[in-house]
DNA sequence: TTGAAAGCGATACCAA
DNA sequence: TTGGTATCGCTTTCAA
């Protein structure tokens, strides 16, 4: 900016003025700037512009997995928001380990970022504090953070659309129906079992131990859950999958191993091409986009100055009705 | 800083020496400085240091539509890239709109990326000549830059990758294959139907328009193009279809109205779930995380200094055998 | 070992 | 209408 206005011989902020259309600029004067910033190929500095402006005008997403088609609808609604407020999207990785998407956290925070939003891995956010007393705006999406941290926070309704599930599987006329879920640790994974249990209590039902299964989705862990549950006296005439990776390996399993009384399943989450499978794979939509959409636009109202207290959303699910689910249960033999 | 220096009754220069772990600092010095910036709560702004110091440590990655599976694992790939150089990374999304392509890549140039991964939706790239001089690092990704721009460029062997899988199809006996592709604009399309036509002309085929539709991945187009097909004198016995997209509109095509005799498909491009469809989809995969992960590892050699000819790399695809390619032919009625 | 001053590239305030 | 100068938060150069 100096060269230009050495180049067009008038003072920096006459330049100044000119990059940024203010008013009060004689036309000729312009014009010869315009010139200079033609024959130069001078390009304006938004780092230091917002240096000086004190923001930064980026937000940053900190997700677990990408690839991951559930958090990539997530990304692309919080993508969208920030462009439509003026704003770039830094995106961070945390392949769901605490001790990455904390750095990840500060590494955005040391850019000075204008806001946050975090699907959270990690359970203890203290390192956060600082940065929110420092004035960083943060939205939680999909998982709430960890105690002591007060923030707006958007989240499915993963009880109530697990209950939803497995009442759809009870009215169909299933009193044996086992969960097939995540590590208890994953705050969704909670819920949704609370879901299933609500449920079950709703319709008088029993919870059975034998056919609660938690912990990593991986397919040889299902496949020895499965195994289990099969050889009990009274093995579950349907399947609620708490999540679309366990519903695959899940439906991998009852593929490899056909039987006559193929149990009814129900999932959480809905799957590309579960429509195309025979039967079709009945599920609990969540609404990835909406969650990302939502957070967004709660950030960029506490980057517009709303004061108030931290909100909570709850997004509902959506229960869609392909067939797997509506499997009846094998007739009773009397 | 500044205040830290007060607090602490230092110069400026000593806290950043300290902010810095720099050597010559005087330990009780240093202790007097971190006691200050604890009490402070002081953080050091990135965006201030990164301005003195010329560079941004950031790179911006500018893409169609993340929540594609494929470009989501490219996108996941190039995250990983820059995090293990120490920058971060900012996404864009152009859904494919060359115009909102431009506006973002100027928008991140204009923060002085240090530089850029592109999914070029656009075939112009003029805009990006003047940025290559002020030395903006720029890889391309799975399509190539417009004409007249040389850059770095990772592709996969659309071409060969289907004529392989054409090749496929003839080797199980099929005469009439239908190509079903995208719009002949888009450049990994136009490549796939050259892989089809060298495979027929490979194997002595004659080349049919009326087995050619090309054009957007809309179900009804496509739905008409194989109705059409079908209602011809010798209609096709197996299908090759040109991404994931036109690949599952067929099948939802094709599950719609079940005949007896099922065309064989071959699709670009896998499919989640695919291998659970009866039949399984033989597909030609590509590898996204390899076209992410070379584009940004190419990026960051020219960023160390590597200021050789424009590469262009080409990365291998895979024919993964499901089923639905193994199909063969309807027995001739003699 | 420590510090003063200049500068990165822009904007804001006040004066001319 | 135009320009000088201080400033954003930090690093670098050179001197003490």
């Amino acid at each position: 900016m100096r060269d230009v206005a050495a180049a067009a011989g008038v003072a920096l902020k006459t330049v100044s003025r000119v990059v940024n259309g203010e008013p009060g600029v004689n036309p000729a004067t312009a014009e010869r700037v315009h010139e200079a910033i033609r024959r130069l190929g001078y390009r304006r500095n938004d780092s230091a512009r917002l240096l000086r402006a004190g923001r930064t005008a980026s937000i940053g997403l900190v997700i677990g997995d990408i690839s991951d088609p559930f958090y990539s609808g997530l990304s692309r609604a919080v993508e969208a928001v920030a462009r439509r407020h003026g704003h770039l999207l830094f995106t961070g990785i945390s392949e769901e380990d605490p001790a990455l998407e904390r750095d990840i956290v500060l590494a955005f925070c040391a850019r000075r970022v204008d806001g946050l939003v975090i699907v959270p891995a990690g359970t203890d956010h203290g390192h956060l504090r600082p940065e929110l007393e420092a004035g960083v705006a943060v939205a939680f999406a999909d998982r709430p953070p960890g105690p002591g941290l007060d923030a707006d926070t958007v989240l499915s309704d993963n009880a109530g659309g697990a209950a939803q599930g497995v009442a759809h599987l009870i009215r169909h006329g299933h009193r044996r129906i086992a969960f097939l879920g995540d590590s208890p640790a994953i705050f969704t994974a909670r819920e949704r079992l609370r879901g299933y249990r609500d449920a079950l209590a709703a319709a008088g039902l029993p919870y059975d131990e034998a056919l609660v299964s938690l912990g990593r989705p991986e397919p040889h862990r299902l496949r020895a859950a499965l195994a289990a549950m099969a050889a009990l006296p009274y093995p579950p005439t349907a399947l609620f999958t708490g999540n679309g990776l366990i519903t695959t390996h899940v439906l991998r399993t009852l593929a490899a191993r056909p039987g006559p009384d193929r149990p009814a399943l129900v999932g959480f989450d809905d799957l590309e091409l579960a429509d195309l499978l025979v039967p079709g794979v009945t599920v609990v939509a969540q609404d990835p986009a909406g969650l990302g959409r939502t957070a967004a636009e709660l950030l960029f109202r506490r980057l517009a100055g709303d004061r108030g207290p931290a909100q909570r959303v709850l997004l509902p699910t959506r229960l869609i009705v392909r067939g797997s689910g509506e499997i009846p249960p094998p007739a009773r033999v009397a």
